[in-house]
DNA sequence: AAGCAGTTTGAACATATGTGCAAGGAGTCA
DNA sequence: TGACTCCTTGCACATATGTTCAAACTGCTT
């Protein structure tokens, strides 16, 4: 296999630098960048596409502040969340919701996440659906966290979460956490001593001090379920029990109720997330939701006072505020 | 006239929005954009072409630090000054050159100067054609003050000066604080004595607390001599004058010596540009050159001290390293 | 209501950009 | 060296985007 990453990966970047700065400052066309960097105009389009899918260039999209959707405005009073609402016609289905809304806050991720920061990411359909398109950036001494495990009765889950982690770490070029443990434990005394282990404490002590969480909120009752609803983490008798206890939904596998309330849920004394009050005590806490399924949980999510930012589909948003 | 501004401007603002967002986040094609927004595909062509006009797009190039090309850091270890090479190939002519600097910084200007920001702005060709191309960026309290007087015996220089700085106004929607004077008084005494009028102080102490100033350098005794040589601002006594001074160059109409010395300049007595000691304290200050007739101006200009950021098309860099 | 000046619109055309593919190149291994 | 694999390149074609122009529209004025 070629592996020139010590020259000619800097030779390329160079090029494709210059060529965006031929493009995007310059307004060249493609072709008159070809004959300026002696190649062929289809090579000059590779490069620009490599410049802007590698984060060499950067489009943010700046909305003059008066310009806050209507929506965005009422979200923000009604909740006191910073909403980027994302446009999406009516008739989308809930994968195209899905698929839109992530990447968006994929293209956006970096301009909350820097260096010397620590990020804590669940996983699940919606963090998966962001994780593939990550705008790569450039960070130094920055690190990921796994906000709660991923094994369950069938498999230790490291692959599907992995994944996903693994990606927003290669993107930021952070180093990451894993969180190798099963999403609940059997009995909540084994995570109790689980939880003083050395390892894990350097883990927690990490969520401790996130400076950004990102996430998304499960729903479990809808018609649409979320992965840990549906991938075996739970048998129906757990189901049964989140039902009687009135849980409308999750962040990172912790359960609550609509009004924001947590206690006398026992699955949370056996399951892996972070306490609410870490996340709670994160500056910036993204959350990223898409379809009317998950208006219920997001309600809970924000009555507990989960979210500073809040990423969210158009119909959805609407539908939040009836 | 119709001057739809309140509404429809929003109306319009706000559409641009959507299509910016869908375009460039959410990668759809402008056809697809079309349909949602119920309009046809050119007219998504325009929105968009609105977006990025008016700075509702931001489009950004962000070379990884051990990037920098070779010659900017020569630049950088050898005059202490942060170089932002401009790609041009080697035969584009002066005009080709001048037109692509000026167009990367008029892109990228809006980086150095936001709100509650004082920037002091010269007058010249380049600055001319930097102000026709300035991103728009809204800002809040700015403000922007000319840096020397436009007139000359033909005329108030108004009109040239004062399109070129309106330009910049209107792109940050900053105050503008004209300087309505000749661009060299025939005697110093009246300058003295003007100095002192109140208006005037005004203007001075605002240049006094710019936190950017914008210019570029003026080459006398090249065979592309700039505006203020040839526009009728000097005479020939005077010409021969600076010739015999050993005078290099000029900053807002301030002139030195190639080893950056002023002293014994007769008509910085009756110039109406800034004491260098004022520019000096400047915190930044960019300077926009192109074209190897400038090389010795500017090598002035460097060890004046009056630089902290320059803008400069490639083959002039290589020249001014030698 | 009709006329007017200045905009905005979409269809049709003109360009510019993206991509599949076959050919060539560069490294690796036997 | 030659066979092999994996990348990269430029051509030709397929799409996507930009721009011109005539028609429709808008807000005013007569």
């Amino acid at each position: 296999m070629t592996h020139p990453d010590d020259l000619s990966l800097s030779e390329r970047t160079s090029d494709a630098l210059t060529a965006a700065h031929l493009y995007y400052m310059q307004d060249l066309t493609m072709e008159a960048i070809a004959r300026e960097l002696h190649t062929s105009r289809s090579s000059v389009s590779r490069l620009l596409s490599q410049a802007r899918t590698s984060g060499l260039v950067d489009i943010q999209i700046r909305s003059p502040l008066d310009a806050t959707s209507r929506v965005e405005k009422l979200i923000l009073d009604r909740f006191k969340v910073t909403a980027h609402v994302v446009p999406v016609p009516d008739h989308a289905s809930d994968v195209d919701r899905l698929e839109r809304v992530a990447l968006s806050v994929a293209r956006i991720l970096g301009e909350f996440f820097d260096s010397n920061m620590i990020m804590g990411i669940a996983w699940g359909s919606t963090m998966n659906a962001v994780s593939r398109h990550v705008t790569p950036k450039r960070t130094h001494n920055a690190q990921i966290v796994q906000l709660n495990g991923a094994g369950n009765t069938r498999s230790t889950g490291l692959d599907y979460a992995n994944e996903i982690l693994q990606r927003f770490s290669n993107a930021f070029g952070a180093r990451l956490e894993q969180f190798p443990v099963p999403t609940f434990f059997d009995d909540p005394s084994t995570r109790t001593a689980y939880w003083r282990e050395r390892g894990l404490r350097r883990l927690l002590e990490m969520q401790g001090n996130m400076d950004v969480a990102l996430f998304s909120v499960g729903s479990p009752f809808s018609n649409v379920p979320s992965h840990v609803y549906v991938g075996g983490y739970l048998d129906d008798d757990e189901l049964t029990a989140l039902s009687d206890a009135e849980v409308v939904g999750d962040v990172a596998t912790v359960f609550y109720r609509v009004d924001g309330s947590t206690d006398g849920i026992p699955l949370n004394d056996r399951g892996t997330g972070p306490e609410l009050s870490v996340l709670r005590r994160t500056p910036r806490r993204i959350c990223v939701v898409s379809g009317k399924s998950k208006v219920d949980s997001l309600r809970g999510a924000l009555a507990a006072n989960l979210i500073t930012d809040l990423f969210i589909d158009e119909s959805t948003a609407r539908e939040l505020c009836e």
